[in-house]
DNA sequence: AACTGGTATGTTATCTTATTACATAAGTTG
DNA sequence: CAACTTATGTAATAAGATAACATACCAGTT
């Protein structure tokens, strides 16, 4: 879970989809990309998907059905990570928010509530779009 | 948008199924409570959604594509709302945080971004499941 | 090499979620 | 009433995700 991970060939080949890409991508568009490749089947994608979002590889923004390659330059461990995600260019930042983090981690603890994945994710228009 | 809506018949039904629901609704599963009201087709229920998301009385849960009523009193104005989803029961707790907001203010002031809509969801297992 | 268990793949069909397109009805204003 | 806007009804289709089943591949073992 902590050295970097041997991607299968389907695996290998939706990652790099997505780290080309300029901005997020539908699973039904990695697929369009992959055709040449030998790729026939939504499930071919739902699968590496699946691993890579294991492996931390890849997140998932559920405002918008959509995959992104990590940001991070070494895809290890990261706390809570927010999006901001632009309407116009769909561009994505990512970054982490500790303080973010903290907050919700107060509010399960009082709650009893024992969270497994926080979705954090901005909609709205990025700065270049805006001075446009 | 202060004063109260009056709602359509389709939107006061759809709004009256959310209500009454334990848990978030899918568009289909509120369709399908419908079908003795005279609903027949998915548009009937998104049309109604569409107003009632506008109005504030209904939010959208993105990592669940589902709808819940707002569960604040009178539905005004509230600023950033977080949600937290059991996986287990289907429970939904919906609660604002401004420190939460005041972050995403911070970083879209920083960034030059201009929010529209921002989405915080925490996936877990509720007091009441852990406790069973 | 043959056996075995685990993981990855390929393929088809199906299910769920959401939208497009077009026709009709109902309210509102001048 | 005419012109306009908003709400509805219905059918068809697009987009996103999963189920089911058959094969293949890759250790480790006998
Ligand atoms: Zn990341
Ligand atoms: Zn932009
Ligand atoms: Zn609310
Ligand atoms: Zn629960």
């Amino acid at each position: 879970m902590t050295a970097r991970h041997e991607l299968t060939r389907n695996q290998a080949l939706v990652f790099d989809a997505l780290a080309k890409a300029e901005s997020p991508l539908s699973a039904y568009t990695i697929l369009d990309r992959l055709r040449d490749d030998g790729f026939r089947a939504p499930l071919q994608v739902y699968r590496a998907l699946e691993k890579l979002l294991d492996y931390g590889m890849v997140h998932r923004l559920e405002s918008l059905n959509a995959f992104v390659a990590c940001a991070h330059p070494h895809c290890g461990e990261h706390g809570l990570i927010a999006f901001a995600i632009c309407e116009k260019c769909g561009q994505v930042s990512e970054f982490s928010d500790t303080v973010i983090e903290q907050q919700v981690s107060d509010w399960t603890g009082r709650n009893g509530f024992k969270p497994s994945k926080t979705t954090v994710e901005i909609r709205g228009t990025c700065a270049n779009c805006l001075n446009g």
